[in-house]
DNA sequence: GTCCAGGCTTTCC
DNA sequence: GGAAAGCCTGGA
């Protein structure tokens, strides 16, 4: 919140940027386009933009930014309107939190774009994270457009997507049996009859009832696609890990999964989300509960 | 209406 | 060879 914006010839510095850790923001499983780099700072493409981050000592270097995009992309990009130390200290309250929220304390959560994020979603079901980066940079580099001179390709529209055959996309992009639901989800997008950018009006169960109307989106996807595009804060997304930990933790025994959400919803609030994604990075990297 | 089993592509560990 | 940020279908 304090930090400053510093400009200069070919980038930008948010100097005492707090609480924004590259790894954990980009490596807690929320987002599949950052790829980092030798000297450890992190490159995406989004929003039509190549962009490279790198926290240095107290500050934020941004490059491929300018103020303008700064202002109008990357600022809700990074969810820099939100206080994460409130946040990290209402949470800490419960023990378990304040242990998990130690261990990946510099992460935020990204308010991405929602078709991508979308698809991204569908592909994850059933799927390992670097098979499911793997695709989404094979569907941008078959069906999206190339930017800039470097090797970058953005993530297709809607309209382009949904013009794939499902056996090429399969072949070439490596989705497996989610080719249909990818194509079939594209297709209503592209025609107008689910907008995805009436769901930022709703709150997160009227955002689910719609989004679970899509091909390969169920309630897991649904909730994903609430927090990590259109950052509605009260989704809890119960994967296989966040079933681990919360069974590990807090419910001491098998339980279903439905039931797991519900609890989530209860004791994390308004705040779940957040919750679920400080306790989904530490189970993963920790292998709790496996 | 709810709940559950089985199937699904392909890769990673 | 089992598991993987699950969803869909069909049957009880």
């Amino acid at each position: 919140m304090a930090y400053s914006i510093i400009e200069e010839e070919d980038r930008i510095i948010l100097r005492d940027i707090g609480s924004f850790e590259p790894r954990h923001i980009f490596e807690c499983g929320q987002a599949f386009r950052w790829t980092v780099e030798e000297d450890k700072s992190y490159t995406t493409i989004a929003y039509g933009r190549v962009l490279n981050v790198k926290r240095e000592g107290p500050d934020l270097i941004l490059k491929g930014s300018n103020p303008y995009d700064f202002n109008r992309i990357w600022k809700n990009y990074f969810d820099l309107n939100r206080d994460y130390e409130e946040i990290k200290s209402q949470l800490s309250r419960d023990p378990i939190l304040e242990e998990a929220i130690e261990f990946g304390h510099g992460i935020r959560i990204l308010n991405q774009e929602p078709f991508e994020t979308s698809i991204s979603f569908i592909i994850s079901a059933n799927n390992q994270i670097p098979r499911i980066k793997k695709s989404i940079d094979l569907i941008s580099r078959y069906y999206g457009e190339k930017i800039g001179e470097g090797d970058f390709y953005s993530f297709p529209s809607p309209l382009a997507l949904s013009k794939a055959e499902p056996r090429d996309l399969k072949d070439l992009t490596k989705v497996g049996f989610r080719a249909e639901r990818i194509v079939e989800t594209s297709k209503i997008i592209a025609r107008g009859d689910l907008d995805l950018d009436s769901i930022y009006d709703l709150s997160r169960d009227e955002g689910k009832e719609v989004l679970m109307t899509l091909p390969g989106v169920g309630p897991k996807v649904s909730d994903c696609i609430l927090l990590f595009a259109y950052g509605k804060a009260d989704a809890f997304p119960v994967d296989v890990w966040v079933k681990r930990v919360m069974e590990h933790f807090y419910l001491k025994k098998e339980t279903n999964v439905k039931l797991i959400g519900s609890y989530g919803a209860e004791i994390f609030g308004d705040l779940a989300g957040f919750a679920q994604q400080y306790l989904f990075y530490y189970a993963r990297e920790l292998g709790i509960g496996k």
